[in-house]
DNA sequence: TGTACATCAGTGAACGCGCGTTCACTGATGTAC
DNA sequence: TGTACATCAGTGAACGCGCGTTCACTGATGTAC
């Protein structure tokens, strides 16, 4: 095996283990100590391949939402109404974060990168092209099902995955009484009042 | 001045000045030596007057609980839709949170919690009061405006407050895009699909 | 194919720091007579 | 009213700990001839 695979494997391991032990414990509670050992190699590989804990986060992110993308796009080729296709994408946020734990990992990282100017500028320009690309898949949906909505669809996807994350979060303090279903049923009332029919005169 | 007024006052300033620094630093970032030095007193004064930092945050949360009170009292008693309520009730949570620092606040202690069994407990109980107490209120408002949510209210208020909280939350990373506006028709929208008219035939 | 040197991923120990918590103490306030 | 003692809110220093980051080093891999 070559240096630059083993290299890359290690990579790889790291990302993995952090992936793991950032749920486990949280942003903060996660030492690179940890994530190391777990992974069976020293803090000094983690900064061998990262330039920092900020920087390791952001590739467990990185590949959280590479991970997601095939999802994504199996949901966009699913045909029904509006209000179907919102209940699977609130049902696939549970299944994706069932306590809530990397919604909470998430914003731990956004608070610590409050006094972190790079940290947190990574953090928006990867929460804006998530939204960006989101809401190009909402838009196509929606013209499918013959419907629109009244704000641009950025603000769509970004509003959407806010609330989602907010009701994520619910679930990690009382998961008894924050069921998927009533994730499912509130985000299936936000599309409700969001969407309306497409006038059939209107041109856009 | 009786010592026990002394105390009360010294109290007193440690909330305030812990309110302030949690605000401005966040749960992890701020330190206890902080808000004591920013109170004019000493770490050892903090520990007189609460048991450990959740203990302090407690505190805080409980403060912050009862000095919105009021406000919900108010909104109680302002008539119209249930639309123009839902929108008032997220301009009053963009006001008392207007940077989302609370809510993230709120959230990293949460993600400290979840290892500290009594600190968890505490803050669930906390919500749970929270949202019975809201619950309430919605309901009365939603019989006085001829609708019904078809779920219990406490639900209702559980996911209301953690879709408000998310769309804070996202302001906090991102506040050029999540405009208060934007926050308020998002919420209106939950609100405008959930809600569906009584049917006057109905005995509940 | 073999040799001599260069590279560099990962090691292991140290560094600098600051945290939450504890505790012996102090001196102003409170209490009993 | 005055005195002697008790209380205890707040001080200041220390404790124990573990964090993220740095760095001199090593030894296996890569390269040049």
């Amino acid at each position: 095996m070559t240096r630059d695979e083993r290299k890359a494997r290690t990579r790889e391991r790291l990302l993995e283990t952090a992936r793991e032990v950032l749920l486990e414990r949280g942003y903060n509670a996660a030492t690179l100590d940890g994530i190391a050992l777990a992974a069976g190699v020293t803090k000094g590989a983690v900064y061998s391949n990262f330039a920092s804990k900020a920087e390791l986060f952001l590739a467990v992110l990185d590949a959280r939402t590479e991970w997601r993308a095939p999802q994504f796009e199996r949901a966009r080729q699913v045909s029904g109404t509006i209000e179907d296709l919102a209940r699977q994408h609130a049902r696939n946020a549970v299944a994706d974060d069932p306590d809530g734990r990397w919604a909470s990992v998430l914003v731990e990282a956004w608070a610590a990168a409050v006094d972190d100017e790079p940290f947190r500028l990574a953090l928006r320009a990867r929460t804006r092209a998530a939204n960006a690309s989101v809401g190009t898949h909402v838009q196509e949906i929606a013209e499918r099902c013959g419907v629109e909505f009244p704000h641009p669809m950025e603000s769509v996807s970004q509003a959407s995955g806010a609330m989602l994350r907010g009701l994520l979060l619910q679930r990690l303090i009382d998961p008894d009484r924050v069921s998927a279903e009533l994730v499912e049923e509130a985000f299936a009332a936000f599309v409700r009042g969001m969407v309306r029919p497409v006038s059939e005169g209107e041109t856009r």
